[in-house]
DNA sequence: CGGCGTCAGCTTACGGTGTTCACGGAAGAT
DNA sequence: ATCTTCCGTGAACACCGTAAGCTGACGCCG
């Protein structure tokens, strides 16, 4: 029962996210649509940047969900389809749900996040990719650039980074980690510019170029670009 | 006199923007700090969306000034160092001022863009670097992509996006317009992630990685990497 | 059964916000 | 000397987040 209107309360929020945009989402709204006054939600959420994190984390999980179910339409051992797949579904879910991506990738407030639940969140998000670049790696689908190549000072960087996220410079060496960096953040940069509308006024529709940049970031990893089938 | 309390209005308000995050930017306490009351305000700005537009383009110039100024210390014939330094400036401008950062790539709020006065100085901003790209052009220093390469869609776009900076596709191929477009969104990623702290549980410090993909991007463009000098 | 503790939700209140409107006053022009 | 134009104020309205204290319902336990 709790669980319930804690449920309604977050979905109210989301609500008003989608409609009005982060910053858009009061309190009192919220309670007003209920049937509630403001006050009352203190007993769910210590503030409305509580809440904010909750929905946050919640959005990860949505989103991870998005991609792992697109993904999981095709065959396990279909890695390309897979991947190919799970980064249009990243930028489709981002599309549709523009303001929550901003509220999940944009600056938080002042009120620093740091919040245990959005963290696990997005670590799981993340994971979803770094599971299927494992693959990559397992298949052994190219050639890792060379270690001598990386400057130290990275090298450094890619150590804490392979730490973090349960790849161990054991297993995975310096060059794949960075070309997993590289390509992420290049696919990640045409999303975000998208969404946040960089190049509207120059691009307008951007899908060509993500899928330009798809094709050249996947095959120097040795995944075979296909051209999205339209249902 | 009416452009003083006009600038002193905007200095006050890229204060707050500055200490309190965007968000933190009140009509009534920019009035407060003046020994002004808010609807005096009112005589300058017709509303807070309106300051905002004319801060974010206040700070497009300032920033397009601060990577010219960078730029301009090194020999015109300089190109490489001078395209090395102007993105060195726009990261490190980025970094030095998150929060205007913010406010002029973030989403803006349900007060939809479309200010003039932003679109120009955010032109004259992106023109800084089409001036450097063009001149690497002149030089020829890299062999362009195939035009056969380039799908019909992304060169559809790649049309809008020429007429709109002044380009042609007369005197500027599809493959310039790709290599152009896909570099800057890749180091533009970069630092998108670093101001909005995206990898900063998973890569503490991401100069190297930025001066990474410095490398790695402009080489295949003909441009000579240095290593950035410490004074 | 009576008492007790826990919790949901309300009312009230405080201080903050953007914005509108009607007003005063100063300065410049005719 | 009057008229106009503009700057800035004060009061008001409608919001906002949040803190404090209260009421009422529920379950548990003696």
């Amino acid at each position: 029962m709790r669980e319930a209107t804690l449920a309604e309360i977050k979905e109210n929020a989301r609500r008003q996210l989608a409609e009005q945009g982060p910053g858009g989402v009061s309190l009192r709204a919220i309670a007003r649509d209920m049937g509630m006054t403001a006050p009352g939600l203190y007993r769910y959420f210590s503030s409305i940047g509580d809440l904010l994190n909750a929905l946050k984390a919640d959005l990860f999980t949505e989103l991870a969900e998005a991609v792992e179910g697109a993904s999981s339409a095709l065959p396990p051992e279909d890695t390309d389809g897979r991947i190919l797949t799970s980064l249009r579904a990243f930028r489709t879910w981002a599309l549709a749900n523009r303001p929550e991506f901003a509220l999940m990738f944009g600056l938080p407030g002042p009120d620093r996040t740091a919040d245990a639940r959005v963290l696990e969140a997005a670590r799981h998000f993340a994971a979803t990719f770094f599971a299927l670049f494992d693959r990559l790696l397992e298949e052994r689908r190219f050639a890792l650039p060379a270690e001598e190549g990386i400057p130290p000072a990275l090298r450094a960087q890619l150590d804490a980074f392979a730490t973090e996220t349960g790849f161990t410079t054991d297993n995975v060496s310096y060059g794949a980690l960075r070309v997993l960096l590289s390509s992420w953040v290049r696919l990640y940069g045409v999303v975000c510019m998208e969404v946040f509308d960089h190049l509207s006024l120059i691009l307008g529709d951007m899908e060509p170029l993500f899928e330009a940049e798809l094709q050249e970031v996947l095959t120097p990893l040795g995944v075979a670009y296909r051209p999205q089938e339209e249902p």
